[in-house]
DNA sequence: CGACCTTTTGATAGTAGTCAAATGAAGTGG
DNA sequence: CCACTTCATTTGACTACTATCAAAAGGTCG
């Protein structure tokens, strides 16, 4: 039951030729390419901060906080391996997941304004973490602008990944908010160049509640939904493991809002 | 007026010295001079940038769109009066307002990473914007690291802003968003050192509620709760005008939840 | 094994969405 | 200048989704 199938090592004259089939079939080519591109892009991004920052590495474990609100800020980080949850907090003590971070992600831009972080980043697994000084980086990145160019696409990808979370969040019924989030960890696996068809969460029904903006009761049932419409299976190990035969589906779902299997036929 | 002292030239001692009365006036003295030191901030960054940039100064009127989801990126754009919002659109054809921009504010961050916007930015009031080449941008910021620094400063309160948002919606039920709506766009007119008791609304309900995640309807019903509860009142003018007597007063129900008046008690 | 946490599921309550109608505001053309 | 059209807003009645409360089952770790 390992086998990855996804088309993994799939050969493009094949499916040229089969040119009946639109749709599906060239689109999983195309999206292929596309995450192979990614992957590369974020190892390629990896060596060229190591090489020219000689970054200081730091190995976490689950729970272990990278970054706490409120700290002064000097240092910018690099997920290299593990996971990331970032935790907003606001002044009458509301407690917001706000992110969660991946292999090649940065964590801290929110300290640059104010020179103070304003989340914490805590380690859902453990992991790799390189510390940057954001001055070195700087003064870095002034004699290689490839660097410069590396950060400010680092943020801009922030900004707009905030915004897609606003949009689930406001546009997004519970049980489809759920689904999105299970899309969304899969596509970033994906983009990593890791197997999508399994995935296991590292956060509990109430912090996928937390950062869906719903209880964890919602969560569990929109789990139960999911896997009752054949849109997600759970790993007989646990009900942390999960498996998508076909993100596909779950987008279509996502889309169609309450109808699941007729959006599969257009 | 380009001076680009942050650390404004006020003296801390005129505040130390009026130590007797705590709590409102206190917290009053240290607001305004936080937005005065705010304002001053703005003003010079666009100083800043208008001397060493010289950035083609663009009109607009309310509808205009300065730049749109999907165009080729090249330029940033920084707002130096009027009112902007930006508007996310999903591929399944959600549409969702994710941002609003006040004088000072860069739009187009999200298109650095992807070379392409990713979301329409639309002027809703006459006013005027400056046009950055990125380009030019990126090389006058090498030669000048102030400039560096107030574009990651901008991107990085974007986030922050972002990151807000996102906790507002999770966390906060329908009048309590509406009300830090308001707060929140009080807040940025103080900032820019712009009256805060009279705000008009440059949104239809309907928009308000896009940027919330809520109904138009509910929109109205939380205004006119908050109005009943006196924390807002409708200007003679007509609706979209509206008074705001005491900001804290809206704090506290924002962060009391149902409780307005006793929580300013304490 | 027992203590503790997480997850699931059911029953019920409450908040916000939907549908609908009336009022208000604004602009158009006679 | 005033009907007329159109759009924005308010408010009510009803529905539905999600939260809350509660209990039981499943997992984890000493």
């Amino acid at each position: 039951m390992m086998n990855s199938s996804s088309p993994i090592a799939f050969n493009p004259q094949a499916a040229a030729n089969t040119v009946v089939l639109h749709g599906q079939a060239t689109r999983r080519i195309a999206e292929q390419r596309a995450q192979l591109n990614a992957s590369q892009q974020i190892a390629d991004a990896l060596a060229l901060v190591s090489d020219s920052l000689a970054p200081q590495r730091l190995m976490v474990r689950a729970g272990d906080v990278i970054c706490q609100a409120g700290a002064r800020f000097d240092c910018l980080y690099l997920l290299n391996s593990g996971f990331v949850k970032i935790i907003s907090l606001s002044s009458d003590g509301r407690e917001q997941v706000v992110g969660l971070k991946f292999r090649g992600d940065w964590l801290g831009f929110d300290g640059i304004a104010n020179q103070r972080y304003s989340c914490d980043a805590v380690a859902m697994d453990t992991g790799e973490i390189w510390a940057i000084r954001y001055d070195t980086l700087l003064e870095a990145s002034l004699r290689r602008p490839a660097l410069l160019g590396l950060l400010h696409q680092a943020m801009s990808r922030e900004i707009s990944n905030d915004r897609d979370s606003l949009m689930s969040v406001c546009t997004l019924p519970a049980d489809a908010r759920v689904a999105d989030f299970l899309r969304y960890w899969a596509d970033a696996l994906a983009k990593r160049g890791l197997r999508t068809d399994q995935i296991k969460l590292r956060m509990t029904r109430a912090e996928i509640g937390n950062y869906l903006g719903m209880t964890l009761e919602t969560v569990s049932r929109g789990l139960s939904r999911l896997a009752k419409a054949g849109l997600i299976e759970f790993a007989e190990g646990g009900r942390r493991d999960i498996l998508i035969p076909e993100v596909d589906a779950l987008r279509a779902f996502i889309q169609g809002g309450t109808a699941p299997a007729p959006a599969l036929l257009q």
